[in-house]
DNA sequence: CAAAGTGCAACTATAATAGTTACATAAGGA
DNA sequence: TCCTTATGTAACTATTATAGTTGCACTTTG
């Protein structure tokens, strides 16, 4: 496959729309992020389901649906993950039931994936859409 | 892509080496993870490379390099993790850095991405293969 | 030296992902 | 009202990390 950027990408898309209220359509968000406009339409569609974004057709504007303050990371990664993307460790679909070490596998290591899944969304946590456009806000001024 | 089960075929291979030590050729491990032989000795030889296991051609055996005590899922992850495998998140490539946002947006998700991926790794630390064999054992017991 | 097994090269197959084109639809403003 | 701007979405293609497979030279034990 290719790498999975839609995490990255809907921070960005995020990001974009509380420093640009109502002036972030698909393309400029593309084109900041470089790529493509209906990358960013389909991304927009999971984020308004989720809602954190509020879209309108037309030329109304894109903006946050909450403050930024109230978008953890790990609203953003829920929104975005699909069936395939929603565990970050996949397991071997049917080990051998018949050999002793196959047919307990996935119950043994069941319990370590899904505490390394809990660390990292209670970690995505406690970051916020507010955060990331501040380091942002700090690295316009610099230059 | 095909999703990556590297991690937990070679946790399985490592329980299988500490439950039947001198007994696991490539092919019936192979039988037991539901792959194929050279599959799996791509995986040994990554464990090998790593320390955790201790392999000989011909006629003699494969077994743990270490005691199982010693081996955390850590070690496992570390040892078959690939240059693409490597982070749990991408970034977008090259987000414009004409943009404001697009030129500050990898710095800004920088932070939280790696506090996401040292929450799994220090998580994956606490677990080892003694603590993934004696579930498996308790496993066997009960049919 | 035979049998068992590994190491590895060189492929093919699979599937999740991003990228792209095209167009119907919706909303706001002149 | 109609033009402009933009979204929503279907229907593809392209990319690429991954697993699967075949074949064979090499190594080790007995």
């Amino acid at each position: 496959m290719s790498a999975n950027t839609r995490f990255p990408v809907a921070i960005h898309i995020l990001a974009f729309a509380a420093i640009y209220p109502g002036q972030c359509p698909s393309e400029r968000i593309a084109e900041s992020a470089n790529t493509n406009p209906v990358v960013i339409r389909r991304l927009n569609g999971q984020l308004k389901k989720a809602g954190l974004l509020r879209i309108r057709n037309g030329a109304a504007g894109t903006e946050l649906a909450k403050p930024p303050e109230e978008i953890t990371l790990k609203d953003v990664y829920s929104a975005v993950k699909t069936k395939e993307s929603s565990h970050l460790f996949s397991t071997h679909q049917r080990p051998n039931p018949d050999c002793p070490v196959g047919g307990n596998i996935l119950g043994a290591i069941r319990e370590p994936l899904d505490a390394a899944q809990e660390a990292v969304e209670s970690t995505l946590d406690k970051y916020t859409i507010a955060g990331v456009v501040e380091i942002i806000r700090k690295g316009m001024k610099e230059r």
